[in-house]
DNA sequence: TATGAATGAGAATTCATTCAT
DNA sequence: GATGAATGAATTCTCATTCAT
């Protein structure tokens, strides 16, 4: 291998690279913008400065790109999981995480029922093990922190990141029609809020440690 | 209802219902059969033998169709959830009643990123409403189960409900691919099943109680 | 034939009018409000009060409804155009009458291309007969105003219907977007408005007479 | 341009503008094999030898691709306009061309009720231009042919071409049912024909010129 | 006569993805 | 590699009209 081939697909590496964390930041942008169901490949190609064909040669699918978003989230996630030092704050500051990770919650809360069910088998495999990884770490974390075996830690962790799926979901609800709910559900909405109905729920299994 | 049956006027409102119900029941075998996704409206009228027209008398949107079987579903889960008379088994029978019920995991993990975002309004609150109502009804059985006070087993049992909703997505995963998934992933997907990873969920969420 | 059964019929004859004349009401309500696209014949016949079936009974078909009501506005317009006496206003009295019998114009520009286009020939012919005579009768009138012989008389009029035929055309498309026109188009399209494209050409017509 | 040509992908912006121009023929072919309700994008696609989706990319709506048939009509009829040199055969060549080009008087007709009430604005008003443009030719070859001002012109101009409107809905009439008219309305309908009904009109208000 | 449940044809349209250039 | 023209499957939903009751 030469220098100038070594060169020429490193730099062409690097621009792959670039060219692909260039379209995830064109997608969040229109996630943002427009949500989930106004992304299209075409303008995602256009805001990302491409040629249709071109886009895809950097992404297989709409889904696996929502895939590979939520694969960095998660890893943002449990990143700032990882920071978490103090036992007793463990709820709050995976609140905290997962609101202000951008995204998370939401492409956690589609992952299954909209991302994976329109994925091909070689993309969801490859972010299972990335997912796998991340939660593991996580874990390992979490057993630390607590000072707890392992499978307990597993099985504690796993029962938080349930109900943290589940939160998530609620939590699309609540956003819903900021103004347009009827007295009578209002309560009821505002309290599926992510930030209001998981503490609680962390906090209740946190407490079965003890 | 037969078909010959079906061709007659729906003239009463108990008729109306019956054809209602013979509408979600077409529904749920055509779910069964080719999944959520090979549900079309087109379809579904055949197989109702009905007219795509008389289809849309009882049937706005094939989303609120599906609210109406979560309802249902829901309905049926809670009746079964208030059978439960051994405090010591609640997650158990939890976890048969949400297998037992058709359909009830299902349209549990799709209810919120799939159905409720693709349904008016007022076909929305109407669902919330009548949700609202059976999870009181399950709040209150579970009160009284536990003997707890009726904050407190409201806190429970939305926890309850959270890591059911996540291990209603988990479990969508684990069912797919029978035997196309990689040796390295097959314990993961396979403990991601309801069955497994509710239960042990549950449990802990109810040992803090004591 | 008995007393009894006559005013029977009569009762049934004149409530069957009426019937026929609050339909008509109902329709020009309908129109005024939502346009001639928002005319439904389920909407009609809720607005009349009667059930959808019992409107047909009536009612033959949408485009006959709308064929009818044109018939009706002819009528009002040559009774109006009848009442004309000064020949040196002929113009401005046509224009006046024109626009201020309730969719006397609208009607008539949508008669051919979008009423006859959809009515049965029994309707059609009907109909012609009805505005044939219409015709006549405003051109005897027309022709005792200007002392004209019976045929020079039916050209000019002639030539002023098709006129005001293209007229009510034209004004259809000034009554598009009160403020949405582009800058440039603005004053054209103001001038096809009927009151400032027909008496100029009215004027014209008739100025061929002298 | 055959099918096979078809195939080829118009790259180029003469390529493109050559597959507009079939697909308006195709048009053309379909509304004089079965008529405007005829006409129907995916007919129109197979007949063209397109996809339906490139179809789409040419055309944004059945109605919008009347309104280019009408343009280029309307187009054809003043350039055959142009060409009249005798002033006294202005009512015959005028009735000649518009009955010679090729839909002309059908589009005409259906212009503002059918066609212009089902066009969104961008595409409206981009005709309205072009068509403005084309009334401006015509009217500056009348005011040099008869050697009138611009303004009078203008104004026998428009009288012609609303009279012209008129009696292109009436020949819409006049062209229903070859033989079901009854006896006593034949003449009438006869009558409404564009070669009968419209050179006496256009002779009366050229007249007024004298 | 009145009712309103049932009918069903059908046409438009989108957008992810492919592939000729 | 890049481009963007071409593809086409697949579904929704309306509403005038009919007809069983």
């Amino acid at each position: 291998m030469t220098l100038a081939e070594n060169r020429k697909r490193a730099r062409s590496d690097s621009e792959k690279e670039a060219r692909k964390a260039a379209i995830l930041a064109a997608a969040r942008a229109m996630i943002a913008e427009s949500g989930f169901d106004g992304v299209t490949m075409s303008g995602l190609a256009k805001r990302a400065g491409l040629a249709k064909g071109t886009l895809y040669l950097y992404v297989a699918t709409k889904e696996e790109l929502f895939l590979s978003l939520f694969v960095a989230a998660m890893d943002a996630f449990v990143d700032r999981f990882e920071a978490v030092d103090d036992p007793d704050r463990i709820a709050e500051e995976m609140t905290r995480a997962a609101l202000e990770v951008p995204l998370f919650l939401p492409l956690f809360a589609r992952l299954v029922a909209v991302i994976e069910a329109n994925v091909g088998d070689a993309a969801l495999f490859a972010a299972k093990r990335e997912i796998g990884r991340q939660g593991a770490r996580a874990t390992a974390h979490f057993a630390t922190l607590l000072d707890l075996a392992p499978d307990r830690a597993a099985e504690v962790m796993n029962t938080l990141m349930m109900a943290m799926q589940g939160a998530a979901q609620f939590d699309i609800t609540s956003r819903r029609d900021p103004a347009g709910v009827p007295e009578d559900l209002r309560a009821m909405i505002a309290s599926h809020a992510f930030a209001a109905s998981f503490p609680p729920a962390a906090r209740l299994i946190l407490s079965a440690m003890r």
